[in-house]
RNA sequence: GCGAGGGUAGCCAAGCGGCCAACGGCGGCGGACUCAAGAUCCGCUCGUGUAGACGUUCGUGGGUUCGAUUCCCUCCCCUCGCACCA
């Protein structure tokens, strides 16, 4: 490396000083619908990584880039602080998880400020202090307020030498030990509490179909993860047992139930287990659930088909799930392709029902035919299609009524453990679990003691209190909340995060929600933004707030990769931001982020990328001092020309691909005007304003993404005021104008140095560029918007075109010939002076003099090969 | 198995009815600059071709169309999500 580069350690501080200075990020509380962009939170580890500067370096682009267009935005930050590596930190350094996580928050915030990300960090919020988790105590209780708070047993993972519950990424391997101990973990039921979200599940799912700015695959997620099915609950009669209900999709194949069966966690199993060993023996020791092969044990039992009166085996089988359906279920292994496992390996009827049509019953033996089709075999049901028949049926049927089932559970929101939300409910001998009162709230968190178990179990003083229904004596509920409650919300809390009587201001949420641009993560599809929408409808019906839907874009970026692989630390490939920040800088960083590739594409990392941005950044920074210390004073001439209209279509271009945050297309057109304006002053003397005009537009369109050499090269410029502020260049063309140009010269060009390649010129000494003559454009929008069925006989009417004699006749014979993919080109006077303002690359690249002719200037032969669009070239040697 | 997204020149990757042998990048080749190297800049990079042409290409096989990389169907392969889901 010869050249050292640009200091951006010194410009970096410069701007971040002067923007905290200034107060440049705040977005005071009376602007009115300010763009609303945000990046998922983080978990506040300590240590900014490269997922992270990818994520907020997209919402940082897109906010100041529509800030620059004139927008108010809104573009907050804050802390998912609580979750269980704090406790787990804070018992290995024996401090406490509160100072350990305020100690990451606050290194974190140096990282961000350092990247320059300009938050507004008045509206920071950390989810840890009682003043934001007082709100999720107090929504608890509304929800409770409106039945959507339910308490009942629940398994967890436990240890039973640490005596505490664990998270399933706490019990390791194959073997289910705790992580700490080595114990085997055992499966507990314990009392919990659950927010009821199924009770959205139909709305969450059929808003799915609006969310337009949101990712398919996100949105298919979803839609897996609620999973409604529609189908028929229908009873059995099992003697001795009374009836049985049984959920199915396909009721049209009852014909063909040949056998039931249960869960082994079925309740009557249960019964059944008392007092047959067999079935004992199955349950405890052959199920299975895991396995691929389907077991299963004869009950001896029978249920009674309720359509056909038939008696049928019924098996207890570990196929069956207590958690899918009713965990009972009529087998019908003639169309269901685990059915027909099972009746193999029992050796159990399967007899076709349905057909894909009437005459042509399809052979079951060897396989389930799973389609719909018509029913056979089907009593007076027979010839009736799938749909009528399940319609039909579930209505004859007594005890059948139409069902929907979810594959969406409550959501249990209880976590044994200390550093979260408590949920504010006091336990009493008398009056059983009762809500704190708002007035009580926040219930904090009482000191961390290093224990075993829950501290908050340990915490004696804590946990006594009284009950405030009847002054008995009372304890305290000691689970936490789940960490995603705190998620679930705080986007409205960045509206108004100083709000003491309220978790947010709701008319200025309604003016400022919803958020116009999310961005994180893939993996939080699922969980934290179907929780997000379903707190937001909560919120909507029970408090007023008048947005269903918490995000209307959603972008999920890619991942930062090193040699096609993701960064972990256990593979050691890791690249450290703070290490690039140091070489290279924080624009440089987030310049090579942006330019990579599409954000919600994966890319690979690679340090040669890094030092070649850090170098384009380090020349562009040269062009401008070079221009300020020596301003050019050259012509407004054809090639100033060429370099304005390239201007304008570097502008027209870059901004559409920023409102469409695919920043890496807008960057690569920011780079190549750059390049073109350092042909420009390589060749001749730029004039002044156009070059000027260049470097100031190339200066803004850099911004968003490289605001700090941005900030420097604009107050070079002899700028008042910060970029942050400065308008968004604008282009004086329109785009379709824009592309038919950029053609135009690029086809030329091309035609140029085929013909010298092919002809084998070594050293032409004149080239002519020849405009078609004017007849020529006539006749292509005559061509155009004709629909007569002799394009010639139409041309030929015009007498201007008529006189042109035999070349009339041929070029409206291309023309016929071509007529379906014409297109109108650029006016004769609009590529004369496209084609003469782009001259110089040319004469730049073979070192000849190149002239720009019209028609009338030249012999008829000549013209022949030119065309609207494409003129005529000829070269001497 | 179900669902979503993909398969484009040596590699990565745009295009998504005619302007397409197909943007851009990497790699490779040639040239300018340099004492040299690096950086930078300019070309070339499917085949043939002494004036801008022609031929064969965009997973496979069909189809629609005057015309398909782009639209429809079949099959094959990849990635992701869900799944003994009744």
């Amino acid at each position: 490396m010869s050249d050292a580069g640009y200091d951006h350690a010194a410009v970096e501080r410069r701007w971040q000083e002067a923007w905290d200075d200034e107060g440049a990020y705040r977005t005071p509380d009376d602007v009115d619908d300010p763009t609303y962009v945000l990046g998922m939170y983080p978990y506040p580890s300590g240590k900014l990584h490269m997922g992270h500067v990818r994520n907020y370096t997209i919402t940082d682009a897109y906010a100041r880039y529509r800030r620059m267009t004139g927008d108010e935005v809104l573009h907050p930050m804050g802390w998912d602080a609580f979750g269980l590596p704090a406790e787990n930190a804070a018992k290995e350094r024996d401090t406490n998880p509160r100072d350990w996580t305020f100690d990451c928050i606050d290194t974190m915030r140096d990282q961000m400020e350092a990247m320059g990300f300009g938050y507004d960090w008045d509206r920071e919020i950390a989810t840890c202090t009682p003043e934001y988790y007082k709100w999720n105590q107090w929504l608890f209780s509304r929800f409770h307020d409106e039945d959507l708070v339910e308490r009942r047993d629940a398994e967890v993972n436990w240890c039973p030498e640490c005596e505490t519950v664990l998270a399933d990424e706490q019990v390791e391997g194959e073997a289910e030990l705790c992580w700490r101990c080595d114990t085997p973990v055992e499966q507990r039921e314990l009392e919990q509490w659950f927010l009821q979200i199924t009770e959205y599940a139909d709305e969450l799912l059929e808003d799915i179909d609006d969310l337009e700015g949101w990712p398919n695959s996100v949105r298919q997620m979803q839609r897996n993860w609620i999973g409604r099915q529609h189908g028929t609950e229908l009873e059995f009669a099992i003697e001795g047992h009374g009836s049985v209900e049984a959920f199915t999709t396909r009721v049209d194949t009852i014909y063909g139930a040949t056998f039931f069966a249960l869960a082994p966690d079925h309740p009557i199993s249960e019964e059944l287990a008392a007092e047959d060993d067999a079935v004992h023996e199955f349950i405890e020791h052959e199920a299975d659930p895991e396995g691929d092969e389907p077991n299963g044990v004869e009950t001896g039992l029978t249920a009674t088909n309720p359509v056909t009166g038939e008696e049928i085996p019924v098996y207890v089988a570990d196929f069956v799930l207590s958690d899918v359906g009713t965990g009972a279920l009529m087998a019908v292994p003639g169309h269901d392709d685990r059915d027909h496992a099972f009746a193999e390996k029992m050796g159990v009827d399967i007899d076709p029902v349905i057909a894909p049509s009437e005459d042509e019953v399809p052979d079951v033996s060897e396989e389930a035919f799973t389609d719909d089709g018509v029913l056979v075999n089907s009593g007076e049901y027979s010839g009736l299609d799938s749909e009528t028949a399940r319609e039909r049926l579930t209505e004859d049927i007594d005890s059948a009524e139409e069902a929907t089932q979810y594959q969406l559970r409550d959501w249990g929101i209880s976590r044994q453990r200390y550093w979260g939300t408590p949920i504010p409910v006091i336990h009493c001998d008398n009056c059983g679990p009762v809500m704190v009162p708002d007035e009580d709230l926040p219930v904090e968190l009482p000191e961390f003691i290093n224990t075993t178990g829950n501290p908050l179990d340990a915490a004696e003083e804590w946990k006594q209190t009284t009950c405030p229904d009847c002054g008995g004596e009372a304890t305290r509920e000691t689970d936490t909340m789940d960490t995603f409650v705190d998620s679930s919300w705080y986007f409205l809390r960045y509206v108004s995060p100083d709000s003491e009587d309220v978790p947010f201001d709701l008319e200025q949420a309604n003016d400022w929600m919803p958020v116009d641009q999310y961005v994180g993560g893939i993996e939080h599809a699922v969980m934290h933004l179907l929780y997000s929408r379903f707190f937001t409808k909560v919120i909507a019906d029970h408090e007023g707030l008048e947005h269903r839907e918490p995000f209307t874009n959603l972008l999920a970026q890619g991942m930062v990769q090193l040699e096609g692989e993701k960064m972990s630390k256990s593979k050691g490939n890791v690249v450290s931001p703070q290490r690039i920040v140091e070489e290279y800088g924080a624009d440089t960083a987030r310049l090579f982020m942006m330019q990579a590739a599409q954000p919600e594409r994966d890319f690979d990392w690679s340090e040669e990328g890094v030092r070649s941005t850090y170098a384009f950044l380090t020349r562009l920074q040269g062009m401008v001092e070079d221009y300020t210390a020596n301003e050019p004073d050259g012509d407004d001439d054809a090639i100033a020309s060429y370099v304005d209209a390239e201007i304008d279509a570097t502008i027209a271009i870059a901004t559409d691909e920023y409102d469409d945050l695919t920043f890496n297309k807008a960057l690569r057109e920011t780079q190549d005007l750059v390049r073109t304006l350092r042909q420009y002053v390589d060749s001749t003397e730029p004039h002044a304003d156009t070059y000027e005009r260049g470097l100031s537009a190339v200066v803004r369109l850099l911004a968003p993404v490289a605001p700090h050499l941005a900030e420097e090269l604009h107050d070079a410029l002899g700028n008042d005021g910060f970029v942050v502020d400065a308008e968004w260049p604008t282009a004086n063309v329109d785009y379709d104008y824009v592309a038919k140009r950029r053609r135009l010269v690029e086809n030329t060009r091309e035609d140029v140095r085929q013909i010298i390649d092919i002809a084998g010129i070594d050293d032409p000494q004149a080239i002519d560029v020849v405009i078609a003559p004017d007849w020529k454009y006539d006749a292509l929008e005559i061509a155009i918007e004709s629909d007569a069925p002799n394009l010639i006989g139409e041309l030929m009417g015009e007498s201007h075109i008529r006189e042109q004699g035999d070349a009339a006749a041929s070029y409206g014979q291309d023309l016929q010939a071509e007529r379906e993919a014409l297109s109108m080109t650029l006016e004769p006077d609009e590529e004369h002076a496209a084609l003469e303002s782009a001259a110089w690359l040319i004469e730049r690249e073979f070192d000849a003099p190149v002239s720009v002719v019209r028609a009338d200037a030249v012999d008829d032969s000549v013209l022949k090969n030119a065309e609207p669009g494409r003129p005529a070239i000829e070269i001497a040697d």
